[in-house]
DNA sequence: CTTCATACGTAGCAACGCTACTTGTCGTTC
DNA sequence: GAACGACAAGTAGCGTTGCTACGTATGAAG
């Protein structure tokens, strides 16, 4: 998967996992990766700035903890961070229908009739 | 639509109205608005940087002419663009799906019952 | 003669995600 | 007990990309 082709939709998809149940930062990342059959390998530079983006905006909360001497920054959405994460969907769905229209359309006929 | 949404998938959406038959740039701005029902309205100083980035990389090539003393540089799909183009849809194939199994899952429930 | 649609273009900016690096604990292996 | 990998968090700086705001010029319409 292309690096840069995420831009403008990460956010949302934070929003999405994180609409499960409250992650740690870590535990968001293995979670992107697991249910995107290990398309979305994100690195920590780009999760962690983008949570304390999302938390800035009020998106999402985040609550520290200790486990097992290991420190823990658990996020969870908040009430806007929902609302958000609706604009989001529909955003997405506005974006990939438009886009799609020019590029799902056909797939050249890889299969060149003879 | 979100102004950034684009980011990474617009040398596609060029390539896929090229695909179609060679246009000039004004002409491209005008079949991304119609084709996407006035979805996609690029300005100007978004198409023909990036027309140029695809001149510059092989993908297009273009023709000067003058129509009606009006100087037109008319942009057509090479060979390696329409391989090139193929890749993209790919590509956004995995990448829509990729970020359509986060977002497009369940709307929540919008009729949130009394 | 002014305004609008056509037609091309550049300069500079802001946003975003990535690379590379740092810090620290715990568990396992040598 | 030293070393290494998995776990867990973070920052600094960079490159790409599209956008905003301009600038130039012609032809048609009023």
């Amino acid at each position: 998967m292309k690096a840069q082709a995420l831009h403008g939709h990460l956010d949302a998809l934070l929003l999405a996992v994180l609409e499960q149940g409250p992650l740690h930062g870590y535990a968001i990342i293995e979670a992107l990766r697991s249910r995107s059959d290990g398309h979305l390998d994100l690195p920590t530079g780009t999760i962690y700035p983008a949570l304390r983006r999302l938390e800035r905006a009020g998106h999402v909360a985040s609550t520290w903890s200790t486990v097992n001497g290991r420190e823990r920054r658990t996020y969870q959405l908040t009430d806007a961070g929902r609302g958000a994460l609706a604009g989001e969907r529909s955003g997405w769905r506005e974006f990939s229908s438009t886009v799609g229209r020019f590029l799902d359309a056909d797939t050249p006929p890889t299969t060149t009739p003879a």
